[in-house]
DNA sequence: CAATTAATTTAAAACCATTCTAAACTACTT
DNA sequence: AAGTAGTTTAGAATGGTTTTAAATTAATTG
C-alpha cells in the first residue's frame, strides 16, 4: 500500500514536501497530461481554496523542472508553459483559446535538414502546428 | 534609372518615406537576408550615426510587417524577431548567441501528423532546430 | 520534545520587452 | 504659405517573470 505519494514524489527528488508543493504536485501529476502557465495553475489552485504566492508557483515550476518532473515550453503564446509530458514531443497549438495538445515525436518526420554550421549540434527541434477555427464561407 | 529606390518602396506600400521609415528600410532591405529584433536593430542604426527612438522602431518593424515586408516571428530567445525572408521557411537558432538561419521550407517534410480537433484548420507550422556547441570530450 | 539550522515562502520591488499616451513635429495637399 | 493628417517621441504603463530580504516552516540534533 503506497500512502503519501505526493510526498515521497517530492522527498524522491529531494525537495522538502511543503504544503504548497505537494498541493502543486498532486494538481499536476494525477495521471492527466497537462499543460500549465504560472498563471493558469495558479488559478487553479486557487479554485482549490489553496491560496500560495505567484512567486512560489514560479519557485516550483522551476525547481521540478529542473528536477525532470516537468518540461518547460517557451515560444507558445505570451508566457512560459510547463509541460507533464517529459517526454521529446512536439505540439498543436489552438491560437483561438490558448490550448496546446501533444503531437507524439513519432508522428513528425524531418527529412533533408541542411548540415549544421561548422562546431554546432542539434541540441533539440520543436515543431508547433499553430490552430485556427475553420470558417464556413459559401 | 531608379533614383529613390527606397523611398520608392516605401511609397509603393503607403508609407510616407519619412527620415526614420527611409533609414530602417535601406538597412533591412539592402538585399542581405535579416533577423533582427527591435534592440538589435536599435543598435544596428545607432551605429550608423542614426538616433531614432525605440517606439518607432517597434512602429516601423510593425508597419513593414503589415504591408508585407517583413515576417515576424515569435517564440525565438526572449523577444520578437523581424524577418527580411517574407517566404514560408524554418530556422536554426544558435542559442550561444542568439544567431537566426534560414531552412527553406522545402527542406522538412512532415509525415503523419495526428487529425486536427474537429473544426480547426491548421494555421502554420513552425519548425526551429536549435544549435548548440559541439564539445569535445574525450 | 525543545532548540537550532537550513530551506522555503512571501509581499513587494525590480526587471525587461513591449505598448500606450498625448504632445511635438513633419510630410503631403491645397 | 496654411491646413491637416500622419508620424515621431519621451515617458508612463503593462504584463510576465525574477529578485530581495524578511517571516515562516521543515528537518535535524540533543
Ligand atoms: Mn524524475
Ligand atoms: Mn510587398
Ligand atoms: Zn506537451
Ligand atoms: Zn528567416
Amino acid at each position: 500500500m503506497t500512502t503519501q505519494t505526493t510526498a515521497d514524489l517530492l522527498r524522491l527528488h529531494k525537495l522538502r514536501p511543503t504544503r504548497q508543493r505537494v498541493a502543486l504536485a498532486a494538481l499536476l501529476f494525477d495521471g492527466a497530461p497537462r499543460h500549465v502557465t504560472a498563471e493558469t495553475l495558479h488559478g487553479q489552485v486557487k479554485d482549490m481554496g489553496i491560496t500560495l504566492s505567484l512567486a512560489t508557483i514560479y519557485n516550483t515550476l522551476h525547481q521540478f523542472t529542473k528536477v525532470g518532473l516537468l518540461k518547460e515550453i517557451k515560444g507558445i503564446g505570451d508566457a512560459t508553459w510547463f509541460d507533464t509530458n517529459i517526454d521529446q514531443h512536439h505540439h498543436f497549438f489552438d491560437i483561438t483559446n490558448d490550448h496546446l495538445i501533444d503531437i507524439p515525436a513519432s508522428s513528425i518526420t524531418i527529412s533533408n535538414l541542411p548540415d549544421s554550421p561548422e562546431g554546432k549540434v542539434i541540441e533539440g527541434i520543436d515543431v508547433i502546428v499553430r490552430l485556427s477555427d475553420k470558417h464556413y464561407s459559401e
